[in-house]
DNA sequence: AGCGTGACAAGGT
DNA sequence: GACCTTGCCACGC
């Protein structure tokens, strides 16, 4: 029966439709994301999912930042400054390389 | 089959 | 606030 068979990708694709959820303006920790995904603690296999598709898909991993609200990596490097430039374009305010999650923060549901 | 690594998270020092 | 340790799971060697 329901024996869980999905495959990584299966899972890989349930982080995407939540990644692909987020509203502009708005951010979410890979935590949260993998739980809203159905994957709770699974955190690393976010980062892992947004890792495939960040490569030409159209899903908004810019909007997934660590439980901290800090940027997922290292400063200076390519993604990082496309990441802020992005949420700053969205009206999210990026300090230091991090996010004011109590005010960015998605609640985890659409309006 | 063991070990190391990774776009993480939470807690401790 | 920076750094370290543990937990979690999937992947590669």
């Amino acid at each position: 029966m329901d024996t869980s068979n999905e495959t990584p990708s299966e899972k890989i694709k349930a982080i995407h439709g939540v990644v692909k959820c987020i509203p502009a303006g708005k951010v979410a920790s890979y935590g949260q994301v993998a739980a809203l995904a159905g994957l709770p603690g699974r955190a690393r296999l976010a980062g892992k999912a947004l890792g495939v598709t960040i490569n030409g898909q159209v899903i908004p991993w810019y909007r997934v930042l660590r439980s901290d609200g800090k940027i997922a990596f290292p400063n200076n490097s390519s993604h990082y400054k496309m990441q802020i430039a992005q949420l700053q374009d969205e009206g999210v305010l990026v300090t230091k390389g991090k996010v004011n999650m109590q005010l960015f923060q998605w609640s985890g549901e659409l309006e």
